[in-house]
DNA sequence: TAGCTCTCTTGCACTCAGTGCAACTTGCAC
DNA sequence: GTGCAAGTTGCACTGAGTGCAAGAGAGCTA
């Protein structure tokens, strides 16, 4: 590792930082970019080079992040049904990025103007998942079943109390994926060989 | 039905039409505001009385939808699986306003820049089916089943090809529902009483 | 360590989305 | 017709996001 990419990891983390932070405080809207880059001691021009928006930074994964990925997946054993190949790696990715997660939780209780912008966990991580799921089903079967995952995440969130801690989440996903179980008929049971 | 209101009618659609028009030959990020108001000879300040933002003139309903929406959720039988009723109101509400789905096929097909933004259908229809749902599950389940019966239609929308009619997507829905049903297990099938 | 190169940062000027306000116009009721 | 309420418009403003060109700093080589 670089000093510049050190210092690019600690650049994108000290902005992401304050900003959650003043976000928390004020709501996601009442927080300016110039808000961020003041209190950061970056220039405005800088944040967009780190961040697409100002939405970016709140959803954007961390530099960190695909390492984790590339982790999480590489545990899944072959033969392990999809359903739950996904319930696990969504547990074991919000327990590794607990913190972030309720950071993320905070910001969205301060700031009712994210509501319909579901993107707790990064686009890129789906697309990840997409990639390497198995390939006995048709991409329509496929992105619906990813989704749906998505949809139990992104339908726990909401209901979530982060006082109840990381816990508190998983024990909605768990019920989520168990509500919406279709691995109880066998023969659409889609699998990793 | 007052001059006032059959005017506002009007001019929304005409401005919704004039916008979804230009946004199909250009794509959305290079239509601005004042090329909408300016093709539909309003003024600037005018369009966003009527909508909140660009986005809104793409999903926002059509001011007769609530109408339509009372009218499929009145023709649901009582008794009816919840699973089931879902899938009957997306077909109706995606038969009724075929046209409209078709349009915003084509603006989504011109404008990558819209892919993340699942809005295919209003908010406020969610909403009132949420209103009209039976109670017989938890916050978090109907939530859920209702998320679940979104991401369908989510998933179906960008697998269509809209050369296929309304017909292709009514596939892609029924797939759906299919694909995902958890009314097998008759235990925890909700229903209306 | 001097010098070259490539990356990252910064300031500036610009476009466009979205809002508050006050003046004006038009539908509607009495 | 007069008066009120609803809808429209122009204007001036804030804030997000971008293109560009100049400058600062990292890293490699001799």
């Amino acid at each position: 590792m670089t000093v510049r990419e050190l210092k690019k990891r600690e650049t994108w983390r000290l902005v992401h930082g304050t900003a959650l932070r003043l976000m928390t405080e004020r709501g996601f809207d009442a927080v300016s970019v110039d808000d961020i880059v003041a209190a950061a001691g970056i220039s405005r021009r800088t944040f967009f080079n780190y961040f697409a928006g100002k939405e970016s930074v709140v959803f954007d994964p961390d530099p960190g992040d695909p390492e984790l990925w590339d982790r999480l997946l590489a545990e899944r054993p072959a033969g392990e049904p999809l359903w739950i190949s996904l319930r696990e790696l969504l547990l074991g990715y919000t327990t590794a990025t607990a913190e972030r997660m309720i950071l993320q939780r905070q910001v969205r209780a301060a700031s009712p103007e994210l509501a319909g912008c579901s993107r707790e966990v990064a686009d890129r991580f789906w697309d990840a998942i997409r990639a390497w799921a198995p390939s006995n089903l048709s991409d329509f079967q496929l992105d619906l079943t990813i989704n749906a995952a998505r949809t139990v995440l992104n339908t726990a969130c909401p209901h979530w109390a982060p006082d109840d801690g990381i816990t508190g989440l998983h024990a909605l996903i768990r019920a989520g994926f168990d509500t919406l179980d279709w691995t109880t008929d066998e023969s659409r049971t889609p699998v990793r060989s």
